[in-house]
RNA sequence: GGGCUAGUAGCUCAGCUGGCUAGAGCGCACCCCUGAUAAGGGUGAGGUCGGAGGUUCGAGUCCUCUCUGGCCCA
């Protein structure tokens, strides 16, 4: 019996199963990188239209973590799917450098290696210096590391000229948008209560803070109520004494600086008589104040709503002054009275109340931890400490003191000299929220509301909805920082101690830090630092002032007042559009650098920075909890590239619905990795028919292309193609509406079904079988040419690797470059009854199973009859065998179900294994078809 | 404690303004092919839609409460 595989046209294709990415993806990346693709795809776009797209900088202090992944992958699908488009996406990476977390590294570093010692003893400007030399080689180490881990994701951006915050032309354009708010007359100064380290005489952040066990003194103090009749009205009591407002507190040293009490204005509060003495405290905790001071006698002579409480007078104790009642919900009963003392120079909240209420931030305590002059004279000059039992035994000689006893709770002390810290108020450089504008009057709150109310799109919509709430209720910024390793706030001091700022003297030290950097702040003297700045130009200028007599102060801004300004120091700077079309952050951006960008861009442009703000989730493990170092549920990034590769994870991130929190496990990856594993096989097969062709082009006149309109829209051609057409315009609108997932699920759909499953292989008889060039065939392979042509394009944004080793394939040419390829036009229309054709095909598919049981196990041992009552599936009847993968198929206008026919005793076809009728023995002594006889030329 | 957000088959997700026996893919089971072969094809089994109430002729879809996560605040 002859062998007829030698004249079959088997598949054949130097694109290889496996993809080995981790080894290949280098490479691809390299070649792209040396072809300088992300130049070229500029240059080529020059004229077309632009899409102003704005990277948000990451922190630049460690490797980058699967938050990372995901982020720049979603931008780079932005990115790649822009030029698709043919658009015109330039996309400028950034880095954050300043800020605590290096400084603190850093100095931890200094400490550890016994360096810091030594630099305590140099002058400021000198020690600050050594500290931000040491904090930007830190900085500049991890923006390189990760830019070297972020192109490993295959991510395409302008990584020659990223922008950096600590450069200068950066800091410069900081300084300018801060000289923009001055000139709004947006930013102020005042005080705010911090932590101080009273040993370093400096402000510490909440991540310089330990918190170690310390014996303190609580007192439970009595202040004494101004009005006797206003209580006696509140509790519906007559009194024969004038009772008490009883506050406890662990800091006695903060007692001089009351100005108020706080009730919760939702609680009960009783009037009690303990042991004599009456008092105001909470209902609830009455009990529990009369055990602790071991009180006999306990009698409630009324009761009032925290509520009525609100505006009473009492007299301080020691103070010449009386304060007032004031509500606030923070007030618990977890301990204390109920009633607490309100310091706002002296903590967080006391402060808020104070702003609230509109109390002086006043604070009596100097750096040294001394009081000043403002205080009674038995204090003048004393340290907090002792202060303490001072201010106890005065309070108990007077009669204020209810009770006091030692305990040990947790207090915070400062991580380097291991000193007990204190809250205290200090000046702080404020931007205003609600001052109106020079412009037109209106506030950064105002003119934010507005502009998310509607001008700038949320993707998803509920971000709206959550910025707007943030908006709503966020305090003044306040913008300065204690610390070396930032930028410094350019402000001076006058010889007589009073602050100069002004727009001008800002914009002439922003000239400064441009040519010079901001190191120049510790360098050089204010006259130099202001050499560019013209007092007599300089409508808010002290009166004679003098900068030969200035004084350099020493607060950085607030890390996010710099990335808050790359709308400015880039998008702006380097002309790439303003405002942005998008900025694409984690949702917690909402808070961070969405609020804190559009704050001083309304300020400073009086236009919101972004169009559009588009949010994703954060990753968490599989059981949906967050991933951390400390859990042991965190992922590596290098572990997945090195596993999977980066086609593979971009290839998942392109498969989730980013909106909310997003799960990772190896084996979602691993899952990403199958599906993956099918499409790229699906291009394989197409690629391995097309091994004999030769597409028509310009510079192939000869090529084997059948002309579109030469495709029967009722053939399995025309069917595939219609399908193709649907397909990529349904993937180009999910694109453009960034719904990723939309698009994965259409591509993986068309791949996995329209081809695999149906197209590849009902074709495969003929690519196999005709003569290699039997129009038939070379008909089918125009569209497979085709196909894989869309295919490439479309997957070339999620799986850029894999979708350039396809192009280059497919054109057996490896300068071409599917990157470089803009949307493939497609426009084709198949018959419009094809979904019958095909639900023929699915009826006929469960009918061979059943078939199965008589014993046609093979569906080219079957033939299949299929009800026509109306004569449609007539048109479709020259590839229905193929469709069904059956040897033939008749038509029965009388039927009601399909029917299958066994052929097992018809003669089968030696080479392509078909009982389509013809087969018969040919010349050279084979059962052939009339096709296949054609086909070998017998 | 507050604001925003999610909880649908083992997994990832669709289910628009409430309306036929709740869909898809993966995975799984069984079968076919051995000329896409560390591939390919077919058929099928899986869900009290987080829980409890309620509105309605009718709720995964609306309301209330509740549980479990996530982000941001306090």
């Amino acid at each position: 019996m002859p062998s007829y595989k030698d004249t079959l046209n088997l598949p054949k294709t130097s694109f290889p199963m496996r993809a080995n990415l981790a080894q290949n993806e280098p490479v691809s990346q390299k070649r792209w990188e040396e072809g300088a693709l992300y130049q070229r795809l500029l240059e080529a776009r020059r004229d077309a239209p632009g899409f102003a797209f704005h990277d948000g900088p990451p922190y630049a202090n460690a490797n980058i973590h699967t938050g990372h992944l995901l982020n720049k992958v979603l931008k780079d699908l932005v990115v790649r799917t822009r030029f698709l488009f043919g658009e015109r996406c330039p996309f400028v990476p950034g880095w954050d450098c300043h800020g605590l977390p290096i400084e603190h590294r850093v100095m931890t570093a200094l400490v550890e290696s016994g360096k810091a010692a030594r630099l305590a003893e140099l002058d400021d400007d000198t020690r600050r210096m050594a500290v931000r030399r040491e904090c930007a080689k830190h900085a500049e180490k991890f923006v390189k590391l990760q830019a070297t881990q972020m192109k490993r994701l295959l991510t395409l951006a302008d990584y020659d000229h990223p922008y950096i915050t600590m450069d200068p032309a950066y800091e410069r354009r900081v300084l300018e948008v801060f000289a923009d708010l001055i000139d709004q007359d947006l930013v102020y100064r005042d005080l705010k209560p911090v932590h101080w380290s009273i040993a370093n005489q400096t402000a510490l952040a909440e991540a310089e803070l330990e918190y170690e066990d310390r014996e303190d003194l609580s007192i439970y103090v009595d202040f004494e109520a101004v009005d006797r009749s206003a209580l006696e009205r509140v509790f519906g009591v007559e009194l024969d004494c004038t009772p008490s407002l009883m506050i406890w507190t662990t800091t006695p040293w903060t007692l001089p600086a009351n100005l108020a009490i706080a009730v919760n204005p939702r609680f009960r509060y009783a009037l009690a008589e303990i042991d004599g003495s009456v008092s105001v405290l909470a209902t609830e905790l009455v009990d529990r104040v009369a055990k602790v001071a071991q009180a006999e006698k306990v009698a409630i002579l009324g009761e009032a709503d925290g509520a009525a409480l609100v505006g009473l007078e009492y007299r301080h104790p020691f103070c010449d002054r009386t304060g007032k009642v004031v509500a606030a919900e923070y007030v618990t009963l977890e301990d204390g009275t109920g009633l607490v003392h309100t310091a706002p120079g002296h903590g967080d909240e006391d402060y808020r109340t104070g702003l609230k209420e509109g109390l002086e931030t006043y604070c009596p305590v100097r750096d040294d931890g001394t009081y000043d002059d403002t205080v009674p004279e038995w204090l003048r000059g004393v340290s907090v400490w002792e202060a303490n039992e001072t201010v106890a035994e005065r309070l108990a000689e007077s009669g204020h003191l209810f009770h006091s006893h030692r305990f040990v709770h947790s207090y915070p002390h400062d991580w380097r000299s291991k000193t007990p810290v204190i809250f205290r108020s200090t000046e702080q450089w404020f931007v205003a929220v609600d001052r109106p504008t020079r412009r037109d009057s209106r506030s950064l709150r105002e003119m934010g509301l507005a502009a998310t109310a509607k001008d700038v799109r949320f993707v998803p919509e509920w971000g709206r909805n959550r910025m707007r709430g943030m908006l709503e209720s966020r305090p003044d910024w306040c913008i300065s920082r204690q610390r070396a390793w930032g930028l410094p706030i350019p402000a001076f001091t006058l010889p007589d101690g009073s602050v100069f700022l002004t727009a001008a003297s800002v914009r002439a030290v922003a000239e400064a830090f441009g040519e010079r950097g901001s190191d120049a702040w510790f360098l050089e003297a204010p006259a130099r630092l202001l050499a560019s700045y013209d007092a007599a130009k300089d409508p808010d200028a002290p009166a004679g002032l003098d900068v030969g007599a200035l004084a350099k102060t020493y607060d950085i801004f607030d890390v996010w007042f710099e990335s808050g300004s790359s709308w400015n120091a880039v998008m702006r700077a380097r002309g790439l559009g303003y405002p942005a079309d998008l900025y694409l952050e984690g949702s917690d951006q909402h808070r961070g650098w969405f609020q804190l960008s559009l704050l001083p861009a309304l300020g400073a442009t009086g236009q919101a920075p972004f169009r559009t703000l588009l949010t994703h989730g954060f990753i968490v493990d599989k059981d949906g909890r967050k991933m951390s170092k400390s859990l042991g549920n965190a992922l590596e990034v290098e572990d997945l590239l090195k596993e999977f590769g980066a086609d593979i994870c971009r290839w998942w991130t392109s498969s989730l619905a980013y909106d909310n929190d997003i799960k990772l496990d190896l084996e979602f990856i691993r899952l990403a990795g199958e599906s993956y594993r099918k499409v790229r096989n699906t291009l394989r097969f197409l690629l391995s028919n097309l091994d004999d062709f030769a597409p028509s082009s310009p510079e192939c006149e000869d090529g084997m292309c059948v002309p579109l309109d030469a495709i029967p829209p009722t053939s399995i051609d025309g069917w595939v193609l219609g399908e193709a057409a649907a397909m990529q315009q349904e993937v180009l609108d999910a694109y453009r509406r960034y719904e990723f997932r939309t698009a994965h699920q259409l591509l993986f759909d068309f791949c996995n079904d329209t081809l695999s499953a149906v197209y590849c292989v009902a074709v495969k008889d003929r690519l196999y079988c005709d003569r290699k060039d039997a129009p038939r065939r070379r008909r089918t392979q125009t569209v497979l040419w085709d196909l894989v042509e869309v295919l490439a394009r479309l997957l070339a944004p999620i799986m850029p690797h894999t979708a350039d080793e396809v192009y280059q394939a497919l054109w057996r040419d490896p300068s071409r470059c599917v990157h470089e390829q803009t949307v493939m036009p497609l426009a084709y229309t198949a018959d419009a009854a094809w979904p019958k054709a095909m639900a023929a095909r699915d009826a006929a598919l469960k009918a061979m199973e059943q078939a199965k049981a008589r014993g046609i196990e093979n569906p080219l041992d079957a033939g299949v009859v299929l009800p026509d009552p109306d004569g449609t599936l007539a048109r479709f009847k020259a590839d229905l065998a193929d469709l069904l993968g059956v040897s033939r198929v008749e038509l029965d206008p009388s039927a009601k179900e399909p029917s299958i026919v066994d052929l097992r005793n018809e003669p089968r076809c030696e080479r392509s294994w078909k009982r389509d009728g013809t087969v018969k023995q040919r010349s050279d002594g084979g059962l052939l078809t009339d096709r296949d006889a054609e086909a070998v030329g017998v």
